[in-house]
DNA sequence: AGATAATTTGAAAGCGCTTTCATACTTCCG
DNA sequence: CGGAAGTATGAAAGCGCTTTCAAATTATCT
């Protein structure tokens, strides 16, 4: 239903009511093993489901545990040996527009077992990531998911004898180790055929951060997509950036300073595309007009970007999920397997067939 | 030093080494206290500054600690009725462009301190936030940091009976809970005064959500803004938004069906004015010249929009920070006292004054 | 039926740390 | 120099839960 233009003003108080909070943590089990008549063994037993307990125990502890309010505490659980419900998560920074997606998958799907996240940023970097783990591990968490960073895989799997690990954006086969990557190669690889299919030739490429592992499949993938278009490869038309808009924007700049003729931009995200279209801009070269412009990742602003991006849709939110579902997986010594979905090209209006003339 | 276009291709082994792990929680106060010659008692007191002893026995056990390598567990502590060094921070969703940054804030400053945040999100919902609360406190979180949400102020008072308490989004006092504001409504009226200095006098504006307070504060901003200049409020001016891109662009949408004429639109938040930016170019409106447009939050994408977005600074960073040392001072005992900077235009290149025309 | 095996259940010992409480040992002062 | 007043330290009792271990009960088999 469309609704009118026109404002609903508030009403006095909108604020949404709440009840008074109870106390939490004010009951215990050896309080509800009590008012049940019965050991606290028992009720942990129940409550765990460690061991089979008579019925009628049973009931009487669920009602003693009904009446109370208990509610187990995770801190006394976690020091006894038992576990903490928490899952440790190493995202590299916490509002990362790209990331912030997965920690959201990852936070729905946890919750759903029970479990809650703990996030800390690695902020790219192995010494404080290895500190975070640390930390993590100091706080009893059951596994550990690193979101993709730049841990060595010989420290992953070091880890991993210790506890659960997940990791992304990595292919690693390790006992308690489970990892999962997309397929950053196929996705520039799809990216450059749809130019190229649109009859572009001279293609340009915006690489990330070097150090990231991603960059270089990506880079990989966009030679090969002109490889199969029977292009070659020029390095002069690839410029370096570090993966945000700024960078994205001095390398549009750099690679239009040097009067390299090309009709066409890819960048391997979509910061670094919307930072190459505003360079373009500024230079009074339309998109995609002028240059047709393509990213990589789909993240939500870029569906509202002037013009809407073209871009490669990484499935961010399912790879959250996949890795807290894979998580979750471990946690109970069963062995994930999980598909992520490949990557698909998002034709919006950046790209175009290139104009005659430029 | 400007760099040259040209990609570096990456070495052979770009992934950062990281040397073998150690194992955390390996060591315990017992066996430092046993390696020192001293009792559990002595080295927790030490740990903890929480009596005297003598200079001799301390450099025992700094010795020992040093040698084991020993870090205290934080669960154990946690148990023992001592502190968790963990703050809860409410926020509501994890992946918000805006509360992201503020989240990264918190972070920065709990880390500083020796703290860590729990993130959890309460998705605008009383009850999911209360039971976010509740989770926290059974994790036994030393305080909580809620940012603004739908919990009413009774309960946050009732909480910070309890513990600790920090919230942004509203103006409070109460004991052991301290509130952190941003003026809203100066922001909105800075914004509006902006466009009218300009020359503009048909300002339309996208309101966010009514349930939400922020809301609110900006719609009376823009009023007031409107008003000093000797321009009466239209109510048909106004259109309801949600605070997102697409609901930016849908009620620019309505405003220009219409038919009402304005030369300038100001939305109550980026996320929305980038929407309406959209929904204006495909009516072949061209921002600046045809539209003014004005954001508020100063999201980092706004300086990379097309045009860059003119809008109010909010100081998210900041916000974040202040309710993170505001929670380390009701922490020590001490009463918070925080200036959290004023509201200010950044004015980009959506935003001109009008032309002679539309 | 008598004995052996299988099944519930509770007592008690921690998990690693904090915190009384009591005990040695100083220091101070009339 | 004897006792009041402090001080530094350790023993021990938890925090709230899990997990042996062994006792008590019931089922099973020759």
């Amino acid at each position: 239903m469309r609704r009118v233009a026109g404002f609903n003003f508030p009403p006095e108080d909108s604020m949404a009511k709440t009840s008074i909070p109870k106390t939490t943590g004010t009951s215990t089990l050896g309080m509800v093993a009590k008012a049940a008549g019965v050991s606290a063994s028992t009720v942990s037993r129940i409550l765990n489901g460690t061991a089979v307990v008579s019925e009628a125990k049973k009931q009487a502890v669920d009602d003693a545990i009904a009446k109370l309010g208990f509610v187990p505490n995770p801190v006394a659980r976690g020091l006894a040996g038992g576990r903490t419900l928490s899952v440790g998560v190493v995202t590299q920074s916490i509002d990362s527009p790209f990331y912030g997606v997965a920690l959201r998958g990852i936070e729905d799907e946890l919750d759903r077992a029970g479990y809650s996240p703990l996030f800390v940023s690695g902020h790219w970097n192995a010494t404080e990531e290895a500190r975070c783990i640390d930390m993590l591990r100091s706080r009893r968490v059951d596994g550990i998911i690193v979101l993709t960073g730049r841990l060595s895989d010989a420290a992953l799997k070091q880890y991993a004898k210790a506890l659960p690990m997940v990791a992304t954006g990595r292919r690693l086969k390790a006992p308690n180790l489970y990892t999962l990557d997309f397929n950053n190669f196929e996705g520039a690889r799809l990216a450059t055929e749809h130019l190229t299919s649109l009859g572009h030739q001279r293609i340009a490429f915006i690489a990330g951060n070097a150090e990231h592992p991603d960059a270089n499949e990506r880079l990989r993938g966009y030679r090969a997509g002109l490889e199969s278009a029977g292009i070659t490869f020029k390095p002069e038309l690839v410029a370096a950036g570090l993966f945000h808009e700024e960078s994205g924007m001095l390398a549009a700049e750099r690679l239009l300073d040097t009067r390299q003729r090309f009709t066409a931009l890819f960048a391997a995200n979509d910061q670094m595309a919307l930072g190459a279209c505003l360079a373009l801009q500024r230079r009074s070269l339309k998109v995609p007009q002028d240059v047709s412009v393509m990213g990589f990742d789909d993240l939500a602003i870029s569906r509202y970007s002037i013009p809407p991006l073209s871009t490669v849709h990484h499935p961010a939110y399912e790879l959250g999920q996949g890795a807290a579902t894979a998580m979750l997986c471990l946690l109970r010594g069963e062995k994930p397997s999980f598909n992520l979905p490949g990557p698909r090209v998002i034709a919006r209006e950046s790209t175009a067939a290139p104009s005659a003339r430029p």
